[in-house]
DNA sequence: TCTAACTGTAACGAACCTAGTTACAGTTAA
DNA sequence: TTAACTGTAACTAGGTTCGTTACAGTTAGA
């Protein structure tokens, strides 16, 4: 099935926060170029909060603001903030004892999904939110082409 | 959430008709070792072999066997087989085009997600079943210490 | 002091996926 | 002819996701 969107939500999120630095944003902002709904981004920056990634504020005016500088904060921060556990399933029961292979695999699979877990949060790892937001005005100064 | 368990059950199921190479292995035999079920052991050793994995035999004294070397399956051919679309889900919605980073986050999240999943199907495609196959009879011979 | 604009959170539903199961048709060897 | 298999459809229970409604609590400003 794969993960949930919240990383894609919670990227989004921060990515807004650094663009309008200078001020907070409300979570119908948010909603609204998400598409999506305030109570929902209201839970992922929840989470973002928890991480010590953003921080709220409540009552009229509120609103959320980075914690953090822009290229302090990973793509790895905003997904392990909002995605919890692990990515490749193991066993949904422990194998048979009684079969050579059933006694040994899940250890052995156990190391092998790891380092493959931490190699892909390794390279989320790599970009931060300066560099997203970077491109994103970058693209706006020099908008892409648009076929038709 | 994160993905289905069948890439373990698939491996361990490789594994075990590395193990036992000189015959064919039945699902019950499998779903044993697994501590499951034949029905679900046939359905992803049916994927196995729509990738070209395994093959099968029907009727009395039927069942699966390898159809390449195991040094020439690896973790991710299982993997790619029995899982699919991705890992990193990306938007539920298209975000808004009226927001300056709506209209360019998806397009960079694409590229920064694929290149994660990426390093981890290439992670995933160091390790073959020959390795597993090799490790798993090394612990039988010299079984890990037991805490007590 | 009242009101409007916020956050924080519980509760719920529809849609979907997973793992497991039953059932049964088709195939093959003995 | 029968027993041992595969192949597959259909169903269930349980869990997760995304979205929504509802409402209590907080704060700024008229």
């Amino acid at each position: 099935m794969g993960l949930s969107s919240r990383s894609a939500v919670a990227i989004h999120a921060l990515t807004m926060l650094a663009r309008w630095g200078d001020r907070s944003l409300t979570s119908a902002e948010i909603a609204d170029s998400l598409a999506s709904n305030p109570v929902l981004v209201r839970r992922i920056l929840g989470s973002l909060r928890n991480a010590g990634l953003v921080w709220s504020t409540e009552g009229r005016g509120g609103g959320w603001s980075l914690a953090r500088a822009p290229r302090d904060i990973t793509l790895y921060d905003a997904y392990a903030a909002v995605e919890e556990g692990r990515i490749l399933s193991r066993h949904a029961h422990p194998p048979s004892d009684a079969c050579e292979v059933g006694r040994n695999i899940s250890a052995l699979l156990e190391v092998e999904f790891r380092d493959a877990e931490r190699a892909m949060e390794e390279r989320l790892g790599r970009t931060t939110i300066a560099h997203l937001l970077r491109r994103v005005l970058a693209n706006e100064r020099e908008p892409a082409p648009v076929d038709s």
